[in-house]
DNA sequence: GGGGTTCTGGGG
DNA sequence: CCGGTATGGTGG
DNA sequence: CACTTCTGTATG
């Protein structure tokens, strides 16, 4: 959960209770305000958001200690972190670690939901960072199995009725000129209403081609750009590093050890009597 | 007959696994010539357990994990079997740790281990050994070395239809009335006995209280198709009025159906679900299905009850089916949108089939204003005239466009048509009142004002069957529930 | 082993 | 020099 | 034949 969000607090009064989940609630109030951000309390805008960083690539994975999702960072953020003259903070080196968010903001987007899997048919909410600050003292007392929030089932029923009524907005707003003397030729055709535009000459045959233009969807160019992670990934670690992680998929090799938390961890090592071998003997 | 060594029986399926399971070393495998078995086989309860030695063994499943990833290179299906020497005796109250083994299996694939969907197959392990963990007599099977598996269905005689690991499996004829007879022992005992001891599950009453992972037993009484990769169960057990939610992966989970009781090996409660009852699985999770004819189905089946269908629960929260469909229609297979739409065109079986059944959601009604759902059909010019400024319902028909979309379509830019036109008769009872001028019989419009808000709320509904007539599908049989 | 993967990140 | 890979050895 | 274990070589 949030530090200093005070989650458990929806602007507009609900029927129901919030989750306790800071992410879950913010996506509520998203698809709620039709993915302006703007319209979300300050209360919440203006929030940090203490996250544990599950995963620092390929993906940047964080969570609030119950549903994980995707953060993006600005190439302002970047240059901030790299610039520290004295403790430069590499992104790639958080995984394990807890991170406060400062400054951020989630926008509503579409995508191919077939391909990222941090998405829910076709949708998803991006959370950027402007600015943040590694927590390097903290214990990570969170949950160890967060959850991809996109899984849950009560944000994909949110989802669904968030694009039914883009949908249905769509459908209302389409002008609709039946022409009844131009012969049907399938029952396809006969039985279609697209929301294509017709006047854009678009053809009526939409099966294969997946539509995700609703009107509340920021296309490409109007979201806030962020850095590639693969780029940053480079520029910290080098290209050889890139490589070599690359290389490590194609023979899995051992987990990568988060750089943070590789210390304290030479006091165990009496392999406990795992019985995963049948030859091997003591009982317990 | 000549006693030569078992034949090895070729794989009846397509073998899940690619590796061999050729008998190698321990124990058993040292038939004689002239000696017809290769492998003895113990009983849960007199196996050794100081020996050492790899052993082989016949039990009846009465729990399992899903396979599971360990770790890079490591998978583990672990499961609880009995057998006529080790087996839980109490009906009700709290079973005895003991009266049951657990087998641990191991391999370095995902597709080497058993993917048990029912309580009551039987499963046999070959090179096994026995220890004692936490009290429990625990077989150790390393399937990535010399190990084997084999499962038998409950159901059906010879083992037929047994999956297995390797590209093979031996079975041995003694081994006919070795199954055979566990088989009958299990059958007996899954009737007598609730073989799922109440220690072994929690109530679903109880589930927000957990403070770890659990397991239930309960009544599917809904599966519903939440995306094209999920289904959302409908959970009920009789311990409380809730009906509880659970999302099943269509792959992971192919075999669960309405009315089905079921064990889920491994649910946690979901404590961000605010709106509705959720249980979440994990990789681990299993959802197995416990035999009809079983007690414990039985007693569950009775507890569970339905959940009736009313217009306060129809609040968006739960998805929920509006309509019924005649009996008559209940062996009609499913069809999607995709199906009856776009796949019409190539698919010679759908285009020899008129009638369907299908489900989908209501995006916009047409008309629009409801007192012109229903027209004054005149037979002869085959029109339905509008009844504004008439008086009487002479020759009164509904006709009704629904635009409707269902998961196959979900991401594709179409809504399409389904039409309730009852000229023919076809769906004439629908709105569960008959066609009348609506300009003048208020109570049957204000009565459709209401059908038509609901059938277009967010996650209702319409399970309906259809009949293609001229190009066009028209609604029959199925009427709304309320 | 009553459990924690991932080029598999909607079987694992 | 470490670790992963390829090769030969082993039991069935 | 498939698996484990041991050894030597190529690779970085």
């Amino acid at each position: 959960m949030f530090a200093s969000v005070p989650a458990a607090k929806p602007a507009t009064a609900k029927k129901t209770a919030p989750p306790k989940s800071a992410f879950k609630t913010l996506i509520f109030e998203l698809l709620e305000n039709k993915g302006d951000f703007s319209k979300l309390s300050q209360s919440i805008r203006k929030s940090s958001l203490k996250c544990q960083v599950n995963q620092a690539f390929p993906k940047f994975l964080v969570s609030d200690g119950t549903y994980f999702l995707s953060a993006y960072f600005t190439k302002d953020c970047i240059r901030k972190c790299h610039a520290e003259k004295d403790r430069k903070v590499n992104i790639t080196d958080l995984q394990g670690g807890l991170i406060s968010i400062n400054k951020w903001e989630v926008e509503l987007i579409g995508v191919n939901s077939a391909e990222e899997f941090i998405s829910y048919q076709n949708v998803e909410m991006r959370l950027v960072v402007h600015e943040f600050k590694a927590l390097y003292g903290e214990q990570l007392k969170l949950r160890k199995f967060p959850a991809n929030l996109f899984r849950d089932d009560e944000v994909k029923a949110l989802i669904q009725h968030f694009i039914q009524e883009e949908r249905s907005a769509h459908l209302k707003g389409l002008k609709r000129d039946f022409d009844a003397s131009k012969p049907l030729l399938t029952l396809r055709e006969a039985n279609t209403v697209s929301l294509l535009d017709p006047s854009k000459g678009s053809k009526q045959s939409a099966d294969e081609e997946i539509f995700s233009a609703f009107t509340h969807l920021l296309p490409k160019n109007k979201q806030v750009e962020t850095v590639n992670l693969q780029e940053i990934y480079v520029a910290e670690k080098g290209p050889d590093a890139l490589r070599q992680f690359n290389i490590n998929f194609h023979f899995a090799q051992k987990k990568e050890v988060p750089c943070l938390e590789k210390k304290a961890r030479n006091l165990k090592h009496g392999r406990r009597a795992s019985h995963d071998d049948s030859r091997k003997q003591p009982a317990v | 007959m000549s006693s030569t060594a078992p034949a090895a029986v070729a794989a009846p399926k397509k073998a899940r696994a690619a590796k061999k399971a050729t008998p190698s070393k321990d124990a058993a495998p040292k038939a004689k010539r002239g000696e017809s078995q290769r492998y003895k086989y113990s009983e849960l309860n007199k196996a050794s357990l100081t020996s050492g030695e790899a052993q082989h063994i016949y039990g009846v499943i009465i729990d399992a994990t899903f396979p599971y990833k360990t770790n890079q290179d490591r998978y583990i299906c672990s499961l609880k079997i009995v057998d006529p020497s080790l087996y839980i005796k109490s009906q009700k109250g709290t079973g005895d740790s003991s009266d049951f083994a657990t087998v641990v299996l191991y391999a370095k694939r995902f597709e080497d281990l058993p993917i048990i969907t029912r309580l009551g197959d039987i499963i046999r392990v070959h090179r096994a050994t026995l220890r004692l963990y936490n009290g429990q007599r625990q077989f150790n099977a390393n399937i990535f070395y010399n190990s084997s598996w084999a499962v038998f269905p409950q159901e059906g005689a010879g083992h037929g239809g047994a999956s297995h690991s390797g590209k093979n499996y031996s079975f041995e004829k003694s081994e006919d009335a070795t199954l055979a007879n566990i088989r009958k022992w299990a059958q007996g005992y899954f009737q007598q006995y609730n073989v799922v001891s109440s220690d072994l599950y929690v109530p679903l009453a109880k589930a927000a209280g957990q403070k770890s992972d659990f397991d239930v037993v309960a009544k599917v009484n809904q599966v519903f198709e939440l995306d094209e990769y999920t289904n959302e169960l409908r959970l009920r057990d009789g311990s409380g009025a809730q009906t509880w939610n659970v999302l099943a992966l269509k792959l992971k989970f192919p075999n669960v159906h309405a009315g089905d009781v079921v064990r889920i090996r491994s649910a946690t409660y979901d404590e961000t679900s605010t709106q509705k009852k959720v249980l979440l699985l994990s990789h681990y999770s299993n959802i197995l299905t416990v035999p009809a004819n079983s007690k414990l189905a039985k007693e569950v089946k009775a507890k569970a009850g339905d959940e009736k269908l009313d217009k306060a629960a129809i609040n968006g929260v739960n998805a929920t089916v509006l309509t019924e469909v005649d009996k008559k229609h209940a062996g009609l297979p499913v069809h999607s949108l995709l199906d009856l739409f776009h796949n019409i065109e190539t698919d010679k079986e759908i285009q020899s089939k008129d009638t369907f059944r299908t489900q989908f959601y209501v995006t916009k009604i047409e008309s629009a204003d409801v007192k012109e759902w229903t027209k004054s059909y005149d037979k002869k010019t085959k029109k339905g005239a509008s009844f504004k400024g008439q008086k009487g319902n002479a020759n009164a028909i509904y006709q009704v466009q629904f635009l409707v979309k269902d998961v196959s379509t979900q991401f594709n830019s179409n809504t399409y048509k389904v039409l309730l036109y009852t000229h023919d008769g076809l769906g004439a009872n629908f709105f569960n009142t008959p066609a009348d001028n609506l300009y003048t019989n208020d109570k049957a419009a204000k009565k459709l004002q209401e059908y038509s808000g609901l059938l277009t709320k967010f996650n209702s509904w319409v399970d309906a069957v259809v009949e293609r007539r001229n190009g066009f599908y028209f609604i029959k049989d199925t009427k709304i529930a309320f």
